[in-house]
DNA sequence: CAGGTGACCTCTG
DNA sequence: GCAGAGGCCACCT
């Protein structure tokens, strides 16, 4: 016997299939997630998932980042240095805690591919 | 039940 | 660049 809610996983799953699905070398925001993830306005709603999110959940939460490109945590703590190695690591250039959305967004990397820019 | 909080976002000035 | 307001909603007091 099916039932309606078959079709409607909860929004954290579906939230964390978004971030896992974030490639590496890229980034995306909050509320573009939420949007990808089919709940626009629920920028939130992320946040919860990362900060209930456990060591073993395998996701690449360093790559979600505020959607100004800035860390979201507070300059100079420990978390906030910990995101900021793990970009780097991916060779995602960190500036004073901010990334170039216009360099390393998932988002732009979608455009990208549609748009087939001509090389410059 | 009411109020505050939060790994947020967008608009306005 | 900064501040305020409104929106969002799960969760805790």
């Amino acid at each position: 016997m099916m039932s309606v809610d078959d079709d409607a996983p909860d929004a954290q799953s579906v939230i964390a299939d978004v971030i896992r699905a974030i490639p590496r070398g890229c980034v995306a925001s909050y509320g573009e997630i939420a949007a990808r993830a089919g709940l626009p306005g629920r920028a939130r709603l992320v946040g919860k998932v990362l900060r209930d999110a456990r060591a073993g959940a395998r996701l690449p939460w360093h790559r979600v980042l505020r959607a100004d490109g800035r860390i979201a945590f507070e300059p100079r703590t420990a978390p906030f240095r910990e995101q900021q190695r793990r970009l780097a690591a991916e060779g995602v250039v960190v500036v004073k805690g901010r990334v170039d959305l216009a360099r390393h967004g998932w988002q732009r990397d979608l455009d990208a591919e549609l748009w087939a820019p001509p090389p410059f």
